[in-house]
RNA sequence: GGAGGCGUGCCGGAGUGGUUGAACGGGCCGGUCUUGAAAACCGGAAUACCUGCAAAGGUAUCGUAGGUUCGAAUCCUACCGCCUCCGCCA
Protein backbone atom coordinates (compact mmCIF):
# COMPACT_ATOMS: atom_id res chain seq x y z
CA UNK A 1 0.00 0.00 0.00
CA UNK A 2 1.05 3.26 -0.67
CA UNK A 3 1.82 6.55 1.65
CA UNK A 4 -1.54 8.62 1.36
CA UNK A 5 0.58 11.77 3.24
CA UNK A 6 3.31 11.27 0.20
CA UNK A 7 0.64 10.97 -2.73
CA UNK A 8 -0.43 14.60 -1.22
CA UNK A 9 2.41 15.96 -1.67
CA UNK A 10 3.92 14.75 -5.45
CA UNK A 11 0.90 13.93 -6.87
CA UNK A 12 1.67 14.56 -10.10
CA UNK A 13 4.57 12.51 -9.74
CA UNK A 14 2.15 9.62 -8.57
CA UNK A 15 -0.25 10.33 -11.21
CA UNK A 16 2.22 9.51 -13.71
CA UNK A 17 3.79 6.87 -12.27
CA UNK A 18 0.51 4.94 -11.58
CA UNK A 19 -0.60 5.79 -15.26
CA UNK A 20 2.56 4.17 -16.64
CA UNK A 21 1.84 1.07 -14.81
CA UNK A 22 -1.76 1.17 -16.54
CA UNK A 23 -3.43 2.12 -13.11
CA UNK A 24 -6.52 4.15 -14.05
CA UNK A 25 -7.24 5.79 -10.24
CA UNK A 26 -7.55 9.14 -10.80
CA UNK A 27 -5.42 11.22 -8.44
CA UNK A 28 -7.40 14.16 -8.12
CA UNK A 29 -10.39 12.19 -6.94
CA UNK A 30 -8.59 10.12 -4.62
CA UNK A 31 -7.52 13.42 -2.55
CA UNK A 32 -10.54 14.96 -2.74
CA UNK A 33 -12.35 11.16 -1.05
CA UNK A 34 -9.86 11.65 1.86
CA UNK A 35 -10.42 15.00 2.14
CA UNK A 36 -13.96 14.16 2.83
CA UNK A 37 -12.65 11.28 5.00
CA UNK A 38 -10.56 13.64 7.29
CA UNK A 39 -13.42 15.98 8.14
CA UNK A 40 -15.19 13.25 9.02
CA UNK A 41 -12.64 12.31 11.09
CA UNK A 42 -12.58 15.71 12.93
CA UNK A 43 -16.91 15.61 13.40
CA UNK A 44 -16.00 12.19 14.69
CA UNK A 45 -13.42 13.27 17.28
CA UNK A 46 -15.04 16.01 18.20
CA UNK A 47 -18.30 14.22 19.25
CA UNK A 48 -16.25 11.71 21.17
CA UNK A 49 -14.54 14.32 23.42
CA UNK A 50 -17.67 15.54 24.18
CA UNK A 51 -18.93 12.33 25.28
CA UNK A 52 -15.47 11.88 27.27
CA UNK A 53 -16.67 15.17 28.59
CA UNK A 54 -20.31 14.21 29.40
CA UNK A 55 -19.14 10.78 30.78
CA UNK A 56 -17.38 12.69 33.11
CA UNK A 57 -19.28 15.10 34.40
CA UNK A 58 -22.13 12.67 35.30
CA UNK A 59 -19.52 10.49 36.98
CA UNK A 60 -18.81 13.17 39.19
CA UNK A 61 -22.59 15.01 39.25
CA UNK A 62 -25.32 14.33 42.36
CA UNK A 63 -27.91 12.17 42.41
CA UNK A 64 -30.66 14.42 41.75
CA UNK A 65 -28.56 15.81 38.38
CA UNK A 66 -27.04 12.59 37.13
CA UNK A 67 -30.60 11.72 35.59
CA UNK A 68 -31.06 14.81 33.21
CA UNK A 69 -27.32 14.60 32.16
CA UNK A 70 -27.45 10.64 30.94
CA UNK A 71 -30.39 11.87 29.14
CA UNK A 72 -28.20 14.31 27.19
CA UNK A 73 -25.48 12.05 26.59
CA UNK A 74 -28.09 9.75 25.33
CA UNK A 75 -29.02 11.91 22.52
CA UNK A 76 -25.46 12.78 22.18
CA UNK A 77 -24.43 9.06 21.34
CA UNK A 78 -27.38 8.69 18.99
CA UNK A 79 -25.59 11.56 16.77
CA UNK A 80 -22.17 10.09 17.79
CA UNK A 81 -23.31 7.17 15.91
CA UNK A 82 -24.43 7.99 12.41
CA UNK A 83 -21.27 9.87 12.06
CA UNK A 84 -19.53 7.02 13.00
CA UNK A 85 -21.41 5.33 10.07
CA UNK A 86 -20.87 8.17 7.47
CA UNK A 87 -17.11 7.51 8.49
CA UNK A 88 -16.80 3.85 8.12
CA UNK A 89 -18.62 3.97 4.62
CA UNK A 90 -15.89 7.11 3.74
CA UNK A 91 -12.54 4.73 5.05
CA UNK A 92 -14.18 1.95 3.16
CA UNK A 93 -14.10 3.61 -0.26
CA UNK A 94 -10.64 5.28 0.61
CA UNK A 95 -9.20 1.96 1.74
CA UNK A 96 -10.83 0.16 -1.42
CA UNK A 97 -9.12 2.74 -3.53
CA UNK A 98 -5.92 2.83 -1.81
CA UNK A 99 -5.67 -1.41 -2.09
CA UNK A 100 -6.27 -1.16 -5.99
CA UNK A 101 -3.00 1.29 -6.13
CA UNK A 102 0.23 -0.88 -7.41
CA UNK A 103 3.60 0.34 -6.06
CA UNK A 104 5.39 3.53 -7.65
CA UNK A 105 7.58 2.83 -10.24
CA UNK A 106 11.40 4.36 -9.77
CA UNK A 107 11.94 7.13 -12.14
CA UNK A 108 14.57 5.11 -14.19
CA UNK A 109 12.85 2.23 -14.69
CA UNK A 110 11.77 1.72 -18.70
CA UNK A 111 7.91 2.89 -19.29
CA UNK A 112 6.24 0.48 -21.23
CA UNK A 113 3.20 -1.27 -21.59
CA UNK A 114 3.58 -4.90 -21.22
CA UNK A 115 6.18 -7.69 -21.75
CA UNK A 116 7.36 -6.23 -25.17
CA UNK A 117 8.89 -2.94 -24.04
CA UNK A 118 11.43 -4.89 -21.15
CA UNK A 119 14.55 -3.72 -21.91
CA UNK A 120 17.34 -6.39 -22.49
CA UNK A 121 20.11 -5.28 -20.38
CA UNK A 122 22.64 -7.67 -21.53
CA UNK A 123 23.70 -11.07 -22.35
CA UNK A 124 25.84 -13.52 -20.76
CA UNK A 125 27.86 -16.89 -21.08
CA UNK A 126 28.41 -18.53 -23.93
CA UNK A 127 25.38 -20.57 -26.09
CA UNK A 128 26.82 -23.82 -26.59
CA UNK A 129 27.06 -24.89 -30.31
CA UNK A 130 25.54 -28.94 -30.58
CA UNK A 131 26.15 -30.39 -34.11
CA UNK A 132 22.95 -31.85 -34.21
CA UNK A 133 19.45 -30.40 -33.68
CA UNK A 134 19.33 -29.62 -29.58
CA UNK A 135 16.38 -31.74 -28.39
CA UNK A 136 13.56 -30.32 -26.49
CA UNK A 137 13.99 -30.90 -22.41
CA UNK A 138 10.63 -33.28 -22.14
CA UNK A 139 11.57 -35.40 -25.30
CA UNK A 140 15.50 -35.73 -23.28
CA UNK A 141 13.48 -36.64 -19.83
CA UNK A 142 11.24 -38.85 -21.10
CA UNK A 143 13.61 -41.13 -22.61
CA UNK A 144 15.47 -41.39 -19.44
CA UNK A 145 12.28 -41.66 -17.45
CA UNK A 146 13.21 -38.65 -15.59
CA UNK A 147 9.98 -36.99 -15.90
CA UNK A 148 6.61 -38.67 -16.23
CA UNK A 149 3.33 -35.99 -16.67
CA UNK A 150 0.82 -38.79 -17.84
CA UNK A 151 0.81 -40.78 -14.79
CA UNK A 152 0.02 -37.60 -12.94
CA UNK A 153 -2.75 -36.40 -15.20
CA UNK A 154 -4.27 -39.79 -13.88
CA UNK A 155 -3.57 -38.95 -10.59
CA UNK A 156 -3.82 -34.91 -9.80
CA UNK A 157 -4.62 -33.71 -13.47
CA UNK A 158 -3.33 -31.25 -15.83
CA UNK A 159 -0.12 -29.47 -14.90
CA UNK A 160 1.43 -32.14 -12.62
CA UNK A 161 4.47 -34.04 -13.10
CA UNK A 162 6.40 -36.64 -11.40
CA UNK A 163 10.22 -35.45 -11.25
CA UNK A 164 12.17 -39.19 -10.76
CA UNK A 165 15.45 -40.57 -10.35
CA UNK A 166 18.83 -38.90 -11.40
CA UNK A 167 16.31 -35.37 -11.93
CA UNK A 168 15.40 -35.62 -7.97
CA UNK A 169 19.41 -35.82 -7.36
CA UNK A 170 20.12 -33.52 -9.30
CA UNK A 171 17.45 -31.05 -7.71
CA UNK A 172 18.92 -31.76 -4.19
CA UNK A 173 22.44 -31.05 -5.59
CA UNK A 174 20.77 -27.90 -6.47
CA UNK A 175 19.81 -27.14 -3.23
CA UNK A 176 23.00 -28.35 -1.50
CA UNK A 177 25.01 -25.64 -3.97
CA UNK A 178 22.72 -22.79 -3.56
CA UNK A 179 22.56 -22.87 0.41
CA UNK A 180 26.30 -23.69 0.49
CA UNK A 181 27.16 -20.71 -1.66
CA UNK A 182 24.28 -18.16 0.27
CA UNK A 183 25.57 -18.77 3.76
CA UNK A 184 29.35 -18.48 2.52
CA UNK A 185 30.35 -14.71 3.20
CA UNK A 186 33.73 -15.25 1.98
CA UNK A 187 31.54 -16.00 -1.61
CA UNK A 188 28.89 -13.27 -1.10
CA UNK A 189 31.92 -10.82 -0.20
CA UNK A 190 33.11 -11.54 -3.56
CA UNK A 191 29.28 -11.10 -5.22
CA UNK A 192 29.58 -7.75 -3.55
CA UNK A 193 33.09 -6.60 -4.49
CA UNK A 194 32.21 -7.82 -8.16
CA UNK A 195 28.87 -5.84 -8.63
CA UNK A 196 30.65 -2.96 -6.85
CA UNK A 197 28.29 -2.55 -4.35
CA UNK A 198 28.45 -1.79 -0.58
CA UNK A 199 25.97 -3.62 1.34
CA UNK A 200 27.14 -5.78 3.90
CA UNK A 201 28.26 -9.82 3.42
CA UNK A 202 26.07 -11.31 6.16
CA UNK A 203 25.15 -14.29 5.48
CA UNK A 204 21.51 -15.81 4.31
CA UNK A 205 19.54 -17.85 7.22
CA UNK A 206 17.77 -20.95 5.65
CA UNK A 207 14.46 -20.98 6.31
CA UNK A 208 11.84 -23.52 6.13
CA UNK A 209 8.60 -21.49 6.01
CA UNK A 210 5.14 -22.80 6.19
CA UNK A 211 3.27 -23.18 2.61
CA UNK A 212 -0.30 -22.51 3.86
CA UNK A 213 -0.78 -18.73 4.64
CA UNK A 214 -4.09 -17.20 6.77
CA UNK A 215 -6.10 -14.37 4.41
CA UNK A 216 -5.39 -11.55 6.31
CA UNK A 217 -1.82 -12.35 5.86
CA UNK A 218 -1.74 -12.64 2.22
CA UNK A 219 -3.71 -9.26 1.89
CA UNK A 220 -0.99 -7.48 3.87
CA UNK A 221 1.76 -9.08 1.40
CA UNK A 222 -0.71 -7.65 -1.34
CA UNK A 223 -0.88 -11.17 -3.35
CA UNK A 224 -5.03 -11.01 -2.78
CA UNK A 225 -5.12 -8.02 -4.71
CA UNK A 226 -7.45 -7.36 -7.10
CA UNK A 227 -6.38 -9.69 -10.60
CA UNK A 228 -4.28 -11.98 -8.65
CA UNK A 229 -7.21 -13.86 -6.22
CA UNK A 230 -8.12 -15.79 -9.43
CA UNK A 231 -3.86 -17.62 -8.90
CA UNK A 232 -4.44 -18.55 -5.76
CA UNK A 233 -5.29 -21.99 -4.17
CA UNK A 234 -7.90 -21.23 -1.09
CA UNK A 235 -8.61 -23.85 1.31
CA UNK A 236 -12.18 -22.95 2.76
CA UNK A 237 -12.64 -25.57 5.27
CA UNK A 238 -9.73 -23.58 7.30
CA UNK A 239 -9.59 -20.73 5.24
CA UNK A 240 -6.08 -20.59 4.57
CA UNK A 241 -4.46 -20.18 1.16
CA UNK A 242 -1.71 -22.06 -0.34
CA UNK A 243 1.56 -19.99 -0.82
CA UNK A 244 2.88 -19.29 -4.54
CA UNK A 245 5.98 -18.22 -3.51
CA UNK A 246 8.51 -18.72 -0.09
CA UNK A 247 8.52 -14.65 -0.55
CA UNK A 248 4.45 -15.02 0.56
CA UNK A 249 5.60 -16.53 4.45
CA UNK A 250 8.76 -15.12 4.80
CA UNK A 251 7.53 -11.27 4.15
CA UNK A 252 5.24 -11.42 7.19
CA UNK A 253 7.94 -13.26 9.18
CA UNK A 254 8.35 -9.72 11.46
CA UNK A 255 4.43 -9.23 11.20
CA UNK A 256 4.15 -5.80 13.74
CA UNK A 257 7.46 -5.75 14.95
CA UNK A 258 10.54 -2.63 15.05
CA UNK A 259 13.89 -4.28 14.64
CA UNK A 260 17.14 -2.98 15.48
CA UNK A 261 18.42 -0.63 13.23
CA UNK A 262 22.02 -2.87 13.51
CA UNK A 263 19.92 -6.17 12.60
CA UNK A 264 19.78 -4.97 8.91
CA UNK A 265 20.19 -5.93 6.65
CA UNK A 266 18.26 -9.82 7.84
CA UNK A 267 18.40 -11.85 4.88
CA UNK A 268 16.81 -15.27 4.57
CA UNK A 269 16.87 -17.99 1.74
CA UNK A 270 13.55 -20.00 2.04
CA UNK A 271 13.02 -23.17 0.33
CA UNK A 272 9.22 -24.21 -0.09
CA UNK A 273 6.70 -25.95 -2.71
CA UNK A 274 5.00 -23.30 -4.28
CA UNK A 275 1.23 -23.35 -5.85
CA UNK A 276 -0.55 -21.71 -8.95
CA UNK A 277 -3.56 -21.84 -10.17
CA UNK A 278 -2.31 -20.83 -13.85
CA UNK A 279 -5.88 -19.63 -14.56
CA UNK A 280 -6.24 -17.79 -17.77
CA UNK A 281 -2.50 -19.01 -19.31
CA UNK A 282 -4.72 -21.90 -20.75
CA UNK A 283 -3.28 -23.33 -23.98
CA UNK A 284 0.20 -21.97 -22.74
CA UNK A 285 2.79 -24.53 -21.95
CA UNK A 286 0.71 -27.45 -21.93
CA UNK A 287 3.31 -30.23 -22.39
CA UNK A 288 6.08 -30.71 -19.78
CA UNK A 289 6.80 -28.79 -16.51
CA UNK A 290 7.28 -25.37 -17.58
CA UNK A 291 4.46 -24.56 -16.17
CA UNK A 292 2.85 -26.70 -13.45
CA UNK A 293 0.47 -25.84 -10.45
CA UNK A 294 2.99 -27.07 -8.19
CA UNK A 295 6.96 -26.69 -7.85
CA UNK A 296 9.52 -26.10 -5.91
CA UNK A 297 11.96 -22.99 -5.38
CA UNK A 298 14.55 -21.54 -3.59
CA UNK A 299 13.79 -17.88 -2.93
CA UNK A 300 15.62 -15.22 -1.42
CA UNK A 301 14.17 -12.23 0.97
CA UNK A 302 15.85 -9.26 2.69
CA UNK A 303 14.82 -6.68 5.05
CA UNK A 304 16.71 -3.37 4.17
CA UNK A 305 17.19 -0.01 5.31
CA UNK A 306 15.53 2.06 2.72
CA UNK A 307 18.13 3.88 1.42
CA UNK A 308 20.62 0.53 1.19
CA UNK A 309 17.25 -0.98 -0.79
CA UNK A 310 18.54 -0.11 -4.19
CA UNK A 311 21.50 -1.70 -3.53
CA UNK A 312 20.25 -4.65 -1.90
CA UNK A 313 18.34 -5.12 -4.97
CA UNK A 314 20.83 -5.23 -7.74
CA UNK A 315 22.90 -7.33 -5.03
CA UNK A 316 19.97 -10.28 -5.37
CA UNK A 317 20.73 -9.56 -9.33
CA UNK A 318 24.49 -10.35 -9.14
CA UNK A 319 23.76 -13.36 -6.79
CA UNK A 320 21.58 -14.86 -9.50
CA UNK A 321 23.65 -13.91 -12.23
CA UNK A 322 27.02 -14.94 -10.54
CA UNK A 323 24.95 -18.53 -9.19
CA UNK A 324 23.88 -18.85 -12.91
CA UNK A 325 27.92 -18.49 -14.81
CA UNK A 326 28.90 -21.28 -12.15
CA UNK A 327 26.53 -23.57 -13.54
CA UNK A 328 27.57 -21.91 -17.17
CA UNK A 329 24.13 -21.41 -17.93
CA UNK A 330 23.90 -18.74 -20.54
CA UNK A 331 21.14 -15.86 -19.94
CA UNK A 332 19.87 -12.44 -20.33
CA UNK A 333 18.96 -10.14 -17.77
CA UNK A 334 15.88 -7.97 -18.72
CA UNK A 335 14.83 -4.82 -16.60
CA UNK A 336 11.46 -5.03 -16.45
CA UNK A 337 9.39 -2.23 -17.91
CA UNK A 338 6.21 -0.07 -15.77
CA UNK A 339 3.20 -1.89 -17.19
CA UNK A 340 4.43 -5.35 -16.72
CA UNK A 341 6.09 -5.60 -13.23
CA UNK A 342 4.32 -7.16 -10.41
CA UNK A 343 2.00 -4.61 -8.55
CA UNK A 344 3.81 -4.44 -5.39
CA UNK A 345 7.32 -3.46 -7.11
CA UNK A 346 9.02 -0.34 -7.40
CA UNK A 347 11.64 -2.18 -9.73
CA UNK A 348 11.62 -5.44 -10.93
CA UNK A 349 15.08 -7.86 -12.76
CA UNK A 350 14.30 -10.80 -14.79
CA UNK A 351 16.71 -13.16 -15.93
CA UNK A 352 15.57 -15.23 -18.59
CA UNK A 353 17.96 -18.60 -19.18
CA UNK A 354 19.03 -20.12 -22.64
CA UNK A 355 16.86 -23.12 -23.75
CA UNK A 356 19.06 -24.33 -26.77
CA UNK A 357 15.81 -27.46 -27.53
CA UNK A 358 12.80 -25.15 -27.44
CA UNK A 359 11.43 -23.55 -30.72
CA UNK A 360 11.76 -26.92 -32.47
CA UNK A 361 15.72 -26.57 -31.83
CA UNK A 362 16.90 -23.20 -32.74
CA UNK A 363 16.52 -22.04 -28.89
CA UNK A 364 14.83 -19.13 -27.19
CA UNK A 365 14.78 -17.71 -23.85
CA UNK A 366 12.56 -18.38 -21.03
CA UNK A 367 12.10 -16.39 -17.67
CA UNK A 368 13.60 -18.63 -14.62
CA UNK A 369 14.53 -16.02 -12.17
CA UNK A 370 12.80 -12.70 -10.98
CA UNK A 371 13.43 -10.08 -8.38
CA UNK A 372 11.95 -7.61 -6.86
CA UNK A 373 12.49 -4.19 -4.65
CA UNK A 374 8.99 -3.75 -2.87
CA UNK A 375 10.21 -0.44 -1.58
CA UNK A 376 7.89 0.14 1.75
CA UNK A 377 4.83 -0.73 -0.59
CA UNK A 378 4.54 -4.26 1.75
CA UNK A 379 6.06 -3.19 4.85
CA UNK A 380 3.58 -0.65 5.21
CA UNK A 381 0.77 -3.41 5.43
CA UNK A 382 2.74 -5.66 7.63
CA UNK A 383 3.47 -3.26 10.04
CA UNK A 384 7.38 -4.00 10.37
CA UNK A 385 10.08 -1.32 11.12
CA UNK A 386 13.42 -0.74 12.04
CA UNK A 387 14.44 1.83 15.05
CA UNK A 388 17.96 3.30 15.70
CA UNK A 389 16.12 4.10 19.43
CA UNK A 390 15.00 7.34 18.38
CA UNK A 391 13.33 7.40 15.34
CA UNK A 392 11.38 4.43 13.65
CA UNK A 393 10.58 3.91 10.18
CA UNK A 394 9.02 1.58 7.59
CA UNK A 395 11.62 -1.42 5.87
CA UNK A 396 12.32 -2.36 2.53
CA UNK A 397 11.61 -5.51 1.56
CA UNK A 398 13.02 -6.97 -1.06
CA UNK A 399 13.06 -11.12 -2.93
CA UNK A 400 14.30 -12.83 -5.32
CA UNK A 401 14.88 -16.44 -6.73
CA UNK A 402 17.62 -18.16 -6.35
CA UNK A 403 16.84 -20.95 -8.55
CA UNK A 404 13.44 -22.34 -9.59
CA UNK A 405 13.63 -25.74 -8.98
CA UNK A 406 11.71 -27.30 -12.67
CA UNK A 407 12.82 -24.03 -14.89
CA UNK A 408 16.16 -24.88 -13.84
CA UNK A 409 16.11 -28.44 -14.29
CA UNK A 410 15.00 -27.84 -17.68
CA UNK A 411 17.65 -25.31 -18.38
CA UNK A 412 20.30 -27.77 -17.20
CA UNK A 413 18.72 -31.07 -19.26
CA UNK A 414 18.82 -28.56 -22.60
CA UNK A 415 22.77 -26.95 -21.88
CA UNK A 416 23.88 -30.53 -21.09
CA UNK A 417 22.35 -32.55 -23.21
CA UNK A 418 24.69 -35.48 -25.53
CA UNK A 419 24.19 -36.48 -28.71
CA UNK A 420 23.28 -39.46 -27.50
CA UNK A 421 20.30 -38.76 -25.82
CA UNK A 422 21.98 -38.43 -22.03
CA UNK A 423 23.33 -35.95 -20.02
CA UNK A 424 26.43 -34.14 -18.99
CA UNK A 425 25.45 -31.96 -15.88
CA UNK A 426 27.96 -29.39 -14.44
CA UNK A 427 30.40 -31.15 -12.35
CA UNK A 428 29.91 -28.68 -9.71
CA UNK A 429 26.82 -30.46 -8.87
CA UNK A 430 28.39 -33.55 -9.43
CA UNK A 431 29.27 -34.20 -5.45
C1' G B 1 -11.91 -34.35 18.11
C1' G B 2 -13.19 -33.84 23.85
C1' A B 3 -12.37 -31.00 28.80
C1' G B 4 -10.34 -26.85 31.23
C1' G B 5 -7.26 -22.36 31.76
C1' C B 6 -5.12 -17.81 29.88
C1' G B 7 -3.92 -13.27 26.65
C1' U B 8 -2.40 -5.82 30.23
C1' G B 9 3.26 -1.27 28.13
C1' C B 10 10.46 -3.41 26.56
C1' C B 11 9.92 -7.49 30.61
C1' G B 12 7.52 -9.17 35.20
C1' G B 13 3.01 -8.00 37.33
C1' A B 14 -1.58 -5.08 39.77
C1' G B 15 -6.16 -3.77 38.27
C1' U B 16 -13.77 -7.06 37.63
C1' G B 17 -17.96 -0.72 35.29
C1' G B 18 -16.47 6.04 36.65
C1' U B 19 -10.44 11.49 35.47
C1' U B 20 -6.58 4.23 34.16
C1' G B 21 -2.27 5.65 28.93
C1' A B 22 -2.88 2.36 32.87
C1' A B 23 -0.34 1.07 40.29
C1' C B 24 4.24 -1.42 41.74
C1' G B 25 9.01 -3.72 40.45
C1' G B 26 12.83 -4.54 36.81
C1' G B 27 15.17 -2.88 32.44
C1' C B 28 16.17 1.62 29.31
C1' C B 29 17.61 7.05 28.61
C1' G B 30 19.23 11.81 30.99
C1' G B 31 21.15 14.09 35.48
C1' U B 32 23.37 14.49 40.68
C1' C B 33 27.21 12.11 43.37
C1' U B 34 32.26 9.64 41.94
C1' U B 35 39.12 9.96 39.54
C1' G B 36 35.96 6.36 36.70
C1' A B 37 32.22 2.78 37.51
C1' A B 38 28.67 0.41 40.78
C1' A B 39 25.18 1.73 44.47
C1' A B 40 21.93 5.59 45.99
C1' C B 41 18.91 9.70 44.75
C1' C B 42 16.26 13.00 41.08
C1' G B 43 14.03 13.30 36.33
C1' G B 44 12.33 11.24 31.43
C1' A B 45 10.25 7.91 28.25
C1' A B 46 4.44 4.34 23.87
C1' U B 47 2.19 4.14 18.96
C1' A B 48 -1.17 5.81 15.20
C1' C B 49 -4.56 9.38 13.31
C1' C B 50 -6.86 14.52 13.04
C1' U B 51 -6.32 20.08 13.66
C1' G B 52 -2.07 23.54 13.92
C1' C B 53 3.77 27.25 11.13
C1' A B 54 4.68 25.91 15.99
C1' A B 55 3.57 25.46 21.00
C1' A B 56 -0.25 22.60 21.90
C1' G B 57 -4.98 20.27 21.75
C1' G B 58 -8.25 16.23 20.44
C1' U B 59 -9.29 10.97 19.25
C1' A B 60 -8.05 5.85 19.34
C1' U B 61 -5.14 1.75 21.29
C1' C B 62 -4.96 -3.34 27.78
C1' G B 63 -4.70 -10.26 21.62
C1' U B 64 -8.38 -8.83 17.18
C1' A B 65 -13.36 -7.51 15.66
C1' G B 66 -18.22 -6.51 17.11
C1' G B 67 -21.97 -5.65 21.13
C1' U B 68 -24.17 -3.78 26.06
C1' U B 69 -23.72 1.10 28.81
C1' C B 70 -24.04 8.15 29.79
C1' G B 71 -19.19 5.61 30.79
C1' A B 72 -15.47 -0.81 29.47
C1' A B 73 -8.74 -3.21 30.54
C1' U B 74 -13.06 -4.62 33.57
C1' C B 75 -19.71 -7.34 31.28
C1' C B 76 -21.46 -10.26 26.49
C1' U B 77 -20.38 -12.70 21.46
C1' A B 78 -17.17 -14.33 17.64
C1' C B 79 -12.35 -14.91 15.91
C1' C B 80 -6.83 -15.32 16.56
C1' G B 81 -3.01 -17.11 19.66
C1' C B 82 -0.81 -19.65 23.93
C1' C B 83 -0.92 -23.38 28.02
C1' U B 84 -2.63 -28.16 30.66
C1' C B 85 -5.05 -33.01 30.42
C1' C B 86 -7.43 -36.94 27.26
C1' G B 87 -7.85 -39.03 22.20
C1' C B 88 -5.47 -39.52 17.33
C1' C B 89 -0.90 -39.10 14.73
C1' A B 90 4.39 -38.02 10.74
Amino acid sequence: MLDIKKIRLEPDRYADGLKNRGCTVAIPKLLKIDDERKLLIAKVDDLRAAMNKSAREISAANASEKQAKILTAQKLKESLKSSEKALELASEEFTAIMYKLPNLPFGDVPVGKNEADNKVLRNVGQKKTFSYKPKDYFEIATNLDLIDTDRAARVSGTRFGYLKGQLVMAQFALIQFTLSRLTNEAWLSKVIKKAKLSVPSQAFVPVLPPDMIRMEVFRAMGKLDPGQEEERYHLPKDNLYLIGSAEHTLGPYFLNETLKAEQLPVRFIGYSTNFRREAGSYGKDTKGILRVHQFDKLEMFSFSRPDLSREEHRFFLAIQETLMQELKLPYRVVHVCTGDMVSTDAEQFDIESWLPGQNNGTGEYRETHSTSNSTDFQARRLNTKYSDGKHSELVHTINGTAFAMGRTLVALIENYQTEKGGLALPKILMK
